[in-house]
DNA sequence: ATCAATATCACCCGAAAGGGTAATGGTTTG
DNA sequence: CAAACCATTACCCTTTCGGGTGATATTGAT
């Protein structure tokens, strides 16, 4: 049984081109294509599609927000991005909103085509340039966590601050008085550049300084 | 010119089946492989390699240690983690210490070799379970984070406190009186079960219900 | 041996935080 | 239309925060 496919894709050659070429694959079976998403949801619900193929940049409604839809009436279809976008921002939306896989333009044929059934197999696949800004994602800031100075004391202290802390319990958990607290706090803010608890756990927390 | 691989992998019998594997291959030379990574980072100097096939359980250090090690002597080489552990800690954490792709053992060998390519062109490989995970990852939470029931101008309101505004601030940049400042984060603090502002932004960011 | 950084504590003081109570007007929803 | 929710403001009160200043002991580096 071949897999219901949607395309939604705003340049017509390219639709028409994908649709010539996923319809050749036995496993899938192109239902539609459209040049837009603002119906994306109730298509999906017409065709029962299985797979859809997703362009980002489209007029009305863009990409990323059919994506949003589309899950929100029916998690169970699976969405893959297909862009020229390669920006961070476009990237982890796409991912956030819950796309299944995110594959350029500049994939071949051969290669998009296996990315579809990868999909199908629950997998999440992506093109190497995508998968490289993911795994970016994970280190970053990791190596600039340690540029504060702070010192092994002020990290202990800043992470009870984090916990929701309050000097007074900072103190009593770390057999302290709550001057030395204050103390600490004050160097805290200072090497950070910032002048309150709150913006300190922000920063602490952005920059991965505490878990 | 083929590049320099190394193997870590303490199943021997395994270590020298990728050897043979990978050495047939016309672009990599097997330089050397070791059933643990202690001097890892050593071993990769003294063979110039290019790319390392990393295990995770072996004796002596990990392999996630072991690629920390050798992305910290020597940030260029490539390593791509091989192992039957698909938990999200072993993968993120390798991940974050550096690693370039991460292969589950259950990879055919064709994939294999196609995976070491690719993280020689710049991709990172991973196996699609792991894939999936990682895109899990970025999801995770942000369905959650709406159920705080919190209003637009409470989610203003802790937006700017996030960003390290005092009450005083807010109220001026949300051309409000303090009063009513103070009673949107008494009624922000109830809804997230918080006591103070600190705990509220650490929830917040930690939540994604603030960017 | 000396100097710098660190950790500790104390005291003062004004500003900010945070809780309670109460009231008004607008919007939405049954 | 009433009930519920939301945004708004005011007043009172206690505790906490956060800055400043200054002091002492320990430690590691020079």
């Amino acid at each position: 049984m071949a897999y219901q496919l949607l395309i939604f894709e705003d340049n017509s050659r390219l639709r028409e081109s994908l649709a010539i070429l996923l319809n050749d694959e036995t496993n899938f079976h192109v239902a539609a294509s459209y040049p837009d998403c603002d119906k994306a949801d109730k298509q999906v619900e017409k065709y029962k599609a299985d797979l859809v193929v997703m362009d980002i940049d489209m007029p009305g409604i863009g990409g990323v927000e059919g994506v949003k839809r589309i899950k929100n009436s029916n998690p169970a279809v699976k969405v893959v991005m297909h862009t020229m976008f390669d920006d961070d921002n476009r990237i982890f939306d796409s991912i956030c909103a819950g796309a299944d896989g995110y594959m350029l333009k500049n994939t071949s044929p051969l290669h998009l085509v296996s990315a579809l059934q990868e999909v199908m197999n629950g997998g999440a696949p992506m093109s190497p340039f995508v998968a490289q800004k993911v795994f970016q994602h994970f280190r970053q800031a990791k190596t600039e966590s340690e540029q504060f100075n702070l010192t092994v004391r002020e990290k202990e202290v800043l992470e009870l601050l984090v916990k929701g802390n309050s000097y007074k319990m900072i103190a009593d958990k770390s057999f302290v008085s709550i001057d030395t607290v204050k103390k600490h706090l004050q160097n805290i803010y200072h090497k950070l550049h910032v002048n309150c608890g709150t913006e300190a756990v922000a920063k602490a927390l952005r920059h991965k300084i505490v878990e």
